[in-house]
RNA sequence: GGGCGGUUAGCUCAGUGGUAGAGCAUCGGCCUUACAAGCCGGGGGUCGCAGGUUCGAAACCUGCACCGCCCA
């Protein structure tokens, strides 16, 4: 049956991922030895939407694990999904919030099952978006942070780290987000510029003999000062220092004390100091020894210890404080500053610095072991640079804030006896208080931060803390590929973990991939309305040509700027493999065995392989060629420049198979006999090869045409389908010579040649021509009757001569080996041609200029290495016959004119 | 304030010391029996700026400018 005339990449794209799944193809086989390489998937949020940040990273690791696969690797690439507790708990909120529910009225129970049937709901469907980019994963090895199993890891950890004395309780000035009602890690808050101003308030000495004015950014939190400070130095207040002042709308008497950490040159160099709403006022209260007075509720409105502002929210509290000053002529000024806030990077609430008894996490050991693993290789940050990143931030860390006052997480598995208080973190819920022997036993209330379990990724996926065999088998994992903004939240935390539980990293390479941008190199975000949906660009190119595309833009250090052009192109590219495949088809089956509706005398079989030797000067081309793609493509993938690799697949399919070979074998092709079977097993045989080598990028249409290509494939053990077919590997020995390979190039130079003559003297791009070639000694006859049929049909030739009988109208290029001339038709303007010709006079003028003045220059002569100098003098003397033959050109012409 | 990355053709990017490249876009000619999502041909760049190293710099060094990002 005939091929359709274009590519049906929806078709293709149904026909076979369910097939390959069903098949087992991507089911790992622990028990199976051999190299291995694994890959854990990075999970994404249960309430997420599939974005290009996920079409890219999956298309990357997709392309990497289907070539181990077909390498013979024992691979596995794990898929699963992560709780991600804010960002969950949020979602599920807001959708009470349309039904005018909210989690405290319907308890925490009934909340945690609500977000289950939401994750049930919602929980797959980026998992499901990414199969129809065709990503090979194990399916079957699903998981999510809050299985059993995963689950069990984290509160072995919890225990094993409190036992060790990594986990610890304490009261600290964390990040608290009063809209989530929640501690936040240091990583969880955003910085942003603000424009704000700067209050300054007078503060009466107690005394009656003045005041002092204090500048700060916020006055709302004066009901919580419980000092005002200066810097010793400053001799503007050492007067004051030691006496006291009244707070002003408080009452409450405050010592003004020195210290060196006060910056002079802030505002009027005095601070009001709260201890228990700013990290480094609680610094300054803590040497000073000074009162911690919270007055903010979790939702950041003033609490009891605010006096007749209690109830109102922070933004209240500035207004009416200020209010309130003004009125008691207290304000002396305000003028506008800009400084940073923190805000909440799940829902941009401005994050509140408040005094809390959480959990923590001690991380300089852990992450000092991180660094160096790192700096001793075992594991490799691909590009490299991102390494300085990784370091920079685990040698500046702090405890890690681990407790979140959320519903939706692993709970803290910390139990308290409410008769005696005593403490207990194991793993199981004890019955009685080993203290005191009490039964009123209460777990703690709050969950960990999502990043603790995600931290465990590789390990609880493979069944840690059991051994089990895929843990045996698969860590350390090969590979994690990811981005960048998640190299503190989960890559060191995942080397930590690994190093700290198994003494190993989890994974030897980390490839970093670029961000996503827009087509004006912008960042995608929902605000800004520029995002593109993946399934929409696969619905529009097909899934094979956004796979390409991201391939093709992801290149190292570089951010990927898409481009609806590209994906068209890739699109194309598609269509032009398949449209070579319609060739490849149609000539595989002699047409005289062909029967009407698509019935054939004879099925397909194998084609009878053919030796190399007996192989013409083209099809031994192609196969070098072919041998060239293979070792390129492979080196590049092995270095993860997937650009390089598609780059390269792209080249070699179009312009040298396609362009090239296809062409040059329809002359033997249609000549019958041995020839024509030599054409067809090698067209079949490189076909084979190039998809194979390109599966992994494109794994629909390489499939679509293999099936069809496959029954006429010689080879044992043949596989049924492509994910499981072998990768190809270069011939043991290069079937084309270096002479033969110098014919081919001077063959297709003199057929661009001609082509361009051809179009410049104006014939028309069907019409025959005949073709003189002089000053070729260099190439001798052998090397021209190689390739005198090819050129013949290629450059549409009625001949191509030696020697010219009358030069009259010929028009000649250069080549370096030698001149082409093509006769010009009756009436031809030879002023096209003189300029042409001029202009390459000009070139190689000036390249022959160069040449020569390097040569005449003694410091190059001395210095130069001699290789240099022999090229240099062997490159003048071909550009200076050029330049010769060009000038007697132009002459002839001129003479005519 | 500290750090990282980038700046090469209209666009997106290769190119780590020796004649400036690719894809797309553009222009001209072609429905040539696999493909008009195609074929053939053409035009287009003082490699961000300034110094330096070198016989020789897009590339190496220094400084600057601009764009983007991270950390504080």
């Amino acid at each position: 049956m005939d091929l359709p005339k274009t590519f049906d990449s929806k078709a293709a794209e149904e026909r076979w991922f369910q097939l390959w799944i069903d098949l087992g193809y991507f089911t790992a086989d622990p028990s199976r030895d051999g190299k291995v390489f694994s890959i854990v998937i990075p999970p994404p949020n249960v309430t997420g939407q599939l974005h290009l940040g996920h079409a890219l990273n999956v298309s990357l690791q997709d392309i990497i694990v289907r070539t181990r696969r077909m390498q013979g690797y024992n691979t596995l690439w794990l898929p699963g999904t992560d709780h991600a507790g804010i960002a969950t708990q949020n979602a599920v909120e807001k959708d009470l919030a349309k039904e005018k529910k909210n989690r405290h009225t319907m308890g925490r129970d009934a909340f945690v099952d609500r977000v289950w049937q939401w994750r049930e709901t919602y929980g797959s469907r980026i998992l499901h978006q990414l199969r129809r980019l065709g990503a090979s994963c194990d399916w079957s090895r699903e998981r999510f942070t809050l299985d059993p199993g995963l689950s069990r890891a984290v509160t072995k950890v919890f225990v094993d780290l409190y036992n060790k004395g990594l986990i610890y309780r304490a009261k600290r000035m964390i990040n608290w987000c009063p809209r989530c009602e929640t501690a936040l890690s240091d990583l969880e808050v955003d910085h942003k510029d603000e424009k704000a101003q700067l209050w300054y308030i007078k503060y009466p000495l107690a005394d009656s003999t003045g005041a002092i004015t204090i500048a700060t950014t916020r006055p709302e939190t004066m009901l919580g000062d419980t000092a005002v400070a200066v810097n010793p130095d400053d001799e503007r207040y050492t007067a004051l220092t030691g006496k006291t002042v009244g707070l002003p709308l408080v009452g409450r008497e405050i010592k003004i004390i020195a210290d060196a950490a006060i910056d002079r040159e802030f505002g009027t160099g005095a601070l009001k100091v709260t201890p228990a709403h700013d990290p480094v006022d609680f610094e300054l209260g803590q040497r000073h020894g000074l009162e911690q007075i919270s007055i903010f509720d979790g939702s950041a409105h003033i609490n009891e210890n605010g006096g007749v502002y209690r109830g109102m929210s922070r933004e209240q509290a500035r207004k009416q404080i200020v209010k309130d000053l003004e009125a008691a002529d207290l304000l002396e000024k305000t003028e506008p500053h800009s400084h940073s806030i923190g805000v909440c990077s799940r829902c941009d609430t401005v994050v509140e610095p408040m005094l809390s008894e959480q959990w923590f996490l001690r991380m300089r050991e852990m992450a000092d072991r991180a660094i160096e693993a790192v700096r001793q290789g075992d594991t490799t940050f691909h590009p490299k640079f991102w390494e300085n990143t990784f370091f920079n931030w685990l040698e500046n860390i702090h405890d890690w804030c681990i407790s979140r006052q959320l519903w939706w997480g692993h709970r803290i598995p910390a139990y308290r006896c409410v008769r005696c208080d005593h403490l207990v973190v194991t793993m199981e819920r004890p019955q009685r208080c080993p203290e005191c022997d009490g039964s009123d036993i209460v777990q703690d209330d709050d969950v960990l931060d999502t990043w603790f379990s995600s931290g465990l990724w590789p390990l609880s996926t493979l069944g840690w803390p059991d051994d089990t065999p895929e843990l045996r088998r698969y860590y350390p994992t090969s590979l994690l590929l990811t981005g960048f903004d998640i190299i503190f939240f989960w890559v060191a935390r995942m080397m930590m973990f690994g190093l700290e539980f198994t003494g190993r990293v989890p994974f030897k390479d980390v490839y970093i991939t670029p961000l996503v941008r827009d087509e004006l190199g912008k960042k995608m975000t929902k605000s800004k309305g520029n995002v593109v949906d993946p399934l929409d660009l696969m619905e529009q190119y097909g899934a094979d040509a956004v796979r390409f595309t991201l391939a093709q833009l992801a290149a190292q250090g570089r951010d990927v700027i898409l481009s609806h052009d590209r994906f068209a192109a890739a699109r194309a590219f598609a269509n032009k493999i398949w449209n070579a495949a319609r060739f490849v088809k149609m000539n595989l089956d002699p047409p005289d065995l062909e029967l009407g509706g698509g019935l054939k005398l004879v099925a397909p079989e194998p084609l009878p392989k053919v030796e190399i030797e007996k192989l013409g000067l083209a099809e031994r081309w192609i196969l070098s060629r072919l041998d060239s793609a293979i070792r390129d493509v492979t080196r590049s993938i092995d270095a993860y420049e997937f650009n390089v690799a598609a780059m390269k697949l792209y080249q070699f399919i179009w312009h040298e198979f396609c362009d090239w070979y296809i062409e040059l074998s329809k002359e033997p092709l249609k000549a019958g006999g041995e020839r024509q079977a030599a054409a067809r097993w090698v067209l079949v045989n490189v076909f084979d090869r190039m998809l194979r080598l390109l599966h992994p990028f494109m794994p629909f249409v390489t499939e679509e045409i293999w099936q069809v290509i496959r029954p006429y494939l010689d080879e044992a053990n043949l596989a049924a389908h492509l994910p499981i077919a072998k990768y190809p590997e270069p011939l043991e020995s290069n079937p084309l010579s270096e002479a033969e390979q110098n014919a081919m190039q001077h063959c297709i130079e003199a057929t661009e040649a001609i082509n361009s003559l051809r179009s410049l003297l104006g014939w028309h791009p069907g019409q025959r021509v005949n073709a003189i070639i002089k000053r070729a000694d260099a190439i001798g006859v052998n090397e021209l009757e190689s390739w005198r049929p090819y050129a013949t049909t290629l450059a549409k030739l009625d001949s191509l001569q030696t020697s010219a009988s009358s030069g009259a109208r010929i028009v000649f290029t250069h080549l370096g080996w030698a001149d082409i001339g093509v006769e010009a038709p009756e009436g031809y303007d030879f002023e096209l041609a003189r300029q042409k010709l001029q202009k390459q006079l000009d070139e190689v003028g000036k390249h022959a200029a160069q040449h020569e003045a390097r040569l005449n220059d003694s410091r190059f002569m001395a210095k130069a290495d001699p290789e240099t100098k022999v090229e240099v003098a062997q490159r003048f003397e071909g550009l200076r016959a050029q330049r010769t033959m060009l000038h007697e050109q132009l002459r002839q012409l001129e003479e005519r004119a």
